[in-house]
DNA sequence: TGTACATCAGTGAACGCGCGTTCACTGATGTAC
DNA sequence: TGTACATCAGTGAACGCGCGTTCACTGATGTAC
């Protein structure tokens, strides 16, 4: 029994670790090799090109993402759902290269199964939890998909500087207690 | 009287132009260069580097954003707020490639005056009119803020094709309207 | 048990490309006296 | 009015760089018979 990681597990890993530490930009071909120990055309052994190895680590970020359902805490769904809010926004303060990344669709190929299927299955179960919480008339796919958005646009607004400089530092609480209460009802 | 627009601005406009046409990637300084018809070094005569230059042209995106508050319908605060944030909406979805590259971050001059100044009126506009519009509690930078939130995850998610694929084709008005009775009220 | 072959992961030199940037230079325009 | 100089916008050759990608090759491991 072989318990050596696979070459393209290797690889997928020593990109996350690069991504972490010196961001989006660091993730070429070369730079993933040259950080996981091998040579640079060693990669293209085990990938098509840049796009798909990205999106093998993209993907990896939503699965993270969808894992983290594994630690929302028991209870009102109501309850759950706050904190699959709060742990989105947790994961993208927490890995901003990464989420960066997960977006960056000119970096990745839009067309991989395994990214389409780690993206989708964040949304649906989201969805789920949110139709679940919800107490309003509006289709719950409705509501999800806006609660996303805000979280999204909270996330990314933080990450690029505009909320801090519109005097949020140094917690997003606030606009997230707002987002939710707007949302759901306080 | 010289008529002839000034070198830096016939650079920002070709390139403006190579954005709208080509995207994100295409504006490189020797992609502008050729594109407003100029040899590929002619640009660091009147731009120290590429992030100067497209700190320039994020920067007239965010006074093209700025001024379309003129286009307001005169009216209670309530209905400029809405439709401030259709046009915001409209805006991103009209120019994904400027509305894109200003808030790259990584592509910019964080520290470019000019570029901080405009995107600056763009926030303090919206916030003043977030609290002439608001009846609620909430300290209104708060309202404005989260509400931006909410609009630019919007737009950044359409653009990156989750919306679509949460069956929200072909159009945004219902989330946002979801979004602005929640933080107005209906 | 031994031989022959196939597969697999990785190597390292090489390719062409576009990039930002430097630099000496040209030619036109403006200005001082 | 004429001369001398300064400024300005632009040119085009050249530089070094990192990139993705190709390719012939090596050496280890696995498999068929």
């Amino acid at each position: 029994m072989d318990l050596r990681p696979a070459p393209r597990q290797r690889l997928i890993a020593g990109a996350i670790e690069l991504l972490g530490a010196d961001g989006v930009e660091a993730v070429t071909l070369r730079g993933i090799a040259k950080h996981t120990g091998v040579s640079h055309g060693a990669p293209l052994r085990h990938f098509a090109g840049r796009a798909e190895l990205l999106s093998a680590v993209a993907a990896t970020g939503f699965a993270e993402l969808y894992a983290r359902r594994e630690a929302l805490p028991a209870g009102p769904p109501r309850d759950r759902l706050v904190a699959a809010c709060r742990g989105y926004i947790d994961f993208a303060l927490g890995n901003p290269a990464m989420f960066e990344l997960m977006f960056r669709h000119d970096l990745l190929d839009t067309g991989d199964a395994e990214l389409t299927r780690a993206s989708s299955a964040v949304f649906d179960f989201f969805a789920d939890l949110t139709a679940a919480a919800s107490t309003k008339d509006t289709d719950p796919r409705l509501i999800a998909a806006s609660l996303w958005a805000a979280l999204h646009g909270l996330a990314q607004l933080w990450l690029w500087g505009g909320l801090s400089r519109a005097s949020f530092a140094p917690s997003i609480d606030l606009p997230l207690a707002v987002t939710l209460d707007a949302y759901l009802g306080s």
